[in-house]
DNA sequence: AGCACGCCGACT
DNA sequence: GTCGGCGTGCTC
């Protein structure tokens, strides 16, 4: 009898044997469908010696229903399954749903059937209808689908279609996309830039793995250059995978890139409707799409003749998935480089002390950029000591920064005010008793979004409108505001200069890709003098006419005891600091800070990157910190209190005692209750060459706990939260 | 994760 | 007597 080891797409479930039917045809990787209990699940078919199971007689098999209608997965693919789930102690299950990521690899549909509003308006309007309408705007989707946008329940919006307010529009699932012209628009490079180019053309046409950082200071011209890369892998007709850390740079770079060659790249991000998931699914799995674009879900869909990875602003920490598989894009980008053996490039102006450090060992080899492009130079960057140079009572920008602000106006230019910090206030309390607005599912507050009177908080998304009077002392107008956020810093700019037109970029306000792209006409044509924004500003975006960047709130990173808080705060600003001065006229950058001694700023003021990076790496060291040594994170959590705490003990007390391992804890995390649950942190530190996750493994495999709580591990953790 | 089985308390 | 609470165990 011909049996196949499956791994099947079910959250809690191993690997799990069957029957291959007589005639039925199936290899590894073959998509098939199976049941389990009464339900059907779609697996992959898998090499029985690389997923070891316990073995089951004959006679308990069952037979696979069928095999999909799709390409197998290939095999470097289930290479990085293994490795992924292995590396990050994850369930491969849980993997291979990142690579299985829509209905489209096990059902071939040609079309589906999507539903967006004509514009009519039904005889009968009522508030749900009304509320339907207004929330679905110009989107399209499933009924489904719309249903969420709108938050109303599927008989709403089956009813407009009756009434003809929403209309059925037939989606061709199997439509081709264009194939990008390699010679296009070939861009005027200079030498340097060439020389660079050259070397990562070979690397593709090489076809060998090899990590690359692609290393020069913003607007050095780093994503023409990689488009070189880029034009290769598309002549030899291979693909490429391009990563992005956020949506909201996905709209610019399609831009960008079209501009380069005649078409727009397959884009792949969370945002995608189904219909679009699955034609972009399936032209990935056929091998049809020869540059895709997307956010860190991408790097698991089955390319089967991946010729170039490209992880651009690759110290981004956004890189980091810290929910479901803990992984790190950046890190498996590169083994999946490994696994599919082509080049790997880690483009940015502002690489991780990791990045460096693998360069420095030799491992990754660095492809530098020197200086701007064209006749563009890099910003001064000037610190404003907060302490000794002060706001007005009740402002938050110093007067030095506000008289450049003036000049920048008056001479037609732009300005960015940076703060990372969405909303108008962060804490709001009660100047009569003092009460505190704490979110109920969270340890942490409040925060006031004063455009959308509300009250929200920013981990687990619970929101209430803003009350007038206060819940505690029932008091009258005796809530308060503290602390700014970038609804507050509009304000103020608003206050000073009531002419000037500005524009609040956050992830509230530049929530779609179309958003985005309105913004950047704006800015493009001059229709905003100030930007107010949060980090969403501070990478990718080229505006020849922004000459000034204020940062608000220098220090807000440093806070915390993130062993990567002053690199991180050091990346922030010279990435926002790179938005200044990129056409021809010089850019200025004002820093408020009250620690303007510390090294991070005096690195930042004297534009001196190689002394920071040299004394960051060096304290890593001392430290044993990553690149030198590793951590890992136990973090347990429950809805009960006690339970989480008891069962957090319970692994303590049973943890391994070696040599070169150190656990700290159990504390209660930073965020010592989220979205309802009570979480505490044990922290594993060891060697680099100690195998963390094999001694985690045993030793969390050995105990059982509650099934009320639930035991996450985080290997590199980035957030300390 | 679901779903069934099973063993105890509050009702018709 | 029965409904239903959720602890325990299984899915090839």
């Amino acid at each position: 009898m011909s049996r196949a080891r499956i791994l099947v797409l079910h959250p809690a479930l191993g690997p799990l044997d069957y029957r291959v039917p007589h005639g039925m045809a199936v290899e590894p990787g073959s998509i098939v469908i199976v049941p389990i209990g009464p339900r059907q699940f779609a697996g992959v078919v898998w090499e029985p010696e690389r997923l070891p199971t316990e073995e089951i007689g004959d006679n308990r098999l069952r037979a696979i229903l069928a095999v999909a209608d799709a390409p197998p997965i290939p095999a470097p693919v289930r290479r990085l399954i293994e490795w992924t789930a292995d590396y990050y102690l994850a369930p491969p299950s849980s993997v291979l749903a990142m690579t299985l990521r829509t209905s489209a690899a096990f059902e071939a549909a040609p079309t589906i059937t999507e539903y967006r509003a004509t514009g009519q308006v039904p005889d009968r309007l009522t508030p749900q209808r009304a509320q339907a309408l207004e929330r679905i705007g110009e989107r399209q989707g499933l009924v489904r689908e719309l249903a969420a946008i709108a938050e109303v329940s599927d008989a709403v919006i089956r009813g407009l279609v009756k009434t003809g307010a929403i209309e059925a529009v037939t989606v061709d699932t199997q439509a081709p996309y264009p194939l990008p012209d390699p010679a296009f628009a070939p861009p005027e490079l200079n030498p340097a830039q060439a020389a660079v180019a050259g070397g990562l053309r070979t690397a593709v046409e090489t076809a060998a793995f090899q990590p690359f950082l692609l290393d020069g200071v913003t607007g050095s011209g780093k994503t023409e250059v990689y488009f070189e890369a880029v034009a290769e892998a598309i002549a030899a007709g291979k693909q490429t995978l391009v990563l992005l850390p956020e949506i909201a740079l996905t709209e610019p770079f399609l831009t960008r890139f079209a501009r380069r060659f005649g078409c727009e790249p397959v884009a792949w991000h969370s945002g995608l409707r189904s219909s679009e998931r699955r034609r972009a699914w399936r032209a990935i799995a056929g091998g049809e799409a020869l540059v895709t674009v997307g956010a860190r879900s991408a790097l698991f869909l089955p390319y089967p003749k991946l010729g170039l990875i490209v992880v651009d602003e690759a110290h981004e920490t956004s890189f980091k998935q810290e929910e479901g598989v803990h992984y790190h894009a950046r890190d498996v980008a590169v083994m999946r480089g490994m696994f599919e053996r082509c080049p790997v490039v880690l483009a940015s102006a502002t690489p991780a002390i990791e990045t460096r450090h693998q360069v420095e060992v030799g491992r990754y080899a660095e492809l530098k950029l020197p200086g701007r492009y064209g006749a563009a130079e890099l910003p001064r960057i000037e610190a404003i000591d907060l302490i000794r140079e002060p706001p007005e009572r009740g402002r938050w920008l110093a007067p030095r920064l506000v008289a450049a602000i003036d000049e920048t106006l008056k001479r037609g230019e732009q300005s960015l005010l940076f703060l990372n910090r969405r909303g108008y206030a962060p804490l709001t309390l009660c100047r009569h008793c003092g009460h505190r607005f704490q979110c109920p599912n969270c340890t942490a507050w409040m925060v006031e979004h004063r455009l959308l009177h509300r009250l929200s908080c920013h981990h687990c998304g619970h929101t209430m409108p803003t009350p007038s009077m206060c819940p505690e002392c029932k008091s009258d107008d005796t809530l308060v505001a503290c602390g700014p956020g970038v609804e507050r810093i509009a304000d103020e700019v608003a206050a000073l200069w009531p002419e000037a037109r500005t524009a609040i970029v956050t992830s509230d306000t530049l929530w779609s890709p179309a958003k985005a792209a309105e913004f950047v006409s704006r800015m493009e044509h001059g229709a905003i003098d100030i930007v107010v924004g949060t980090q969403l500003v501070t990478k990718g975006y080229h505006f020849p006419n922004l000459t000034l960047v204020g940062v608000v709130d220098a220090d807000l990173g440093l806070d915390g005891g993130d062993l990567r808080a002053s690199e991180r705060t050091f990346q922030q600003i010279m990435q926002v600091s790179g938005r200044a001065g990129r056409g021809e006229k010089p850019g200025t950058v004002f820093i408020q800070t009250h620690a303007p001694e510390a090294q991070v700023m005096q690195a930042l003021v004297s534009g001196d990157a190689e002394a920071f990076y040299a004394a960051e790496t060096e304290a890593r060291r001392e430290a044993d910190a990553p690149p030198f040594g590793r951590y890992a994170a136990i973090i347990v959590s429950s809805e009960d209190k006690a339970a989480a705490e008891e069962t957090a003990r319970m692994i303590g007390r049973s943890a391994p005692e070696l040599a070169e391992m150190h656990v700290y804890g159990p504390a209660p995390a930073p965020l010592a209750m989220l979205r309802g649950r009570h979480r505490f942190r044990l922290l594993v530190h060891a060697k680099r060459s100690f195998d963390v996750q094999d001694v985690i493994r045993d030793w969390l495999g050995g105990l059982s706990w509650s099934p009320r709580v639930r035991v996450a591990v985080d290997v590199d953790p980035y957030s300390f939260v």
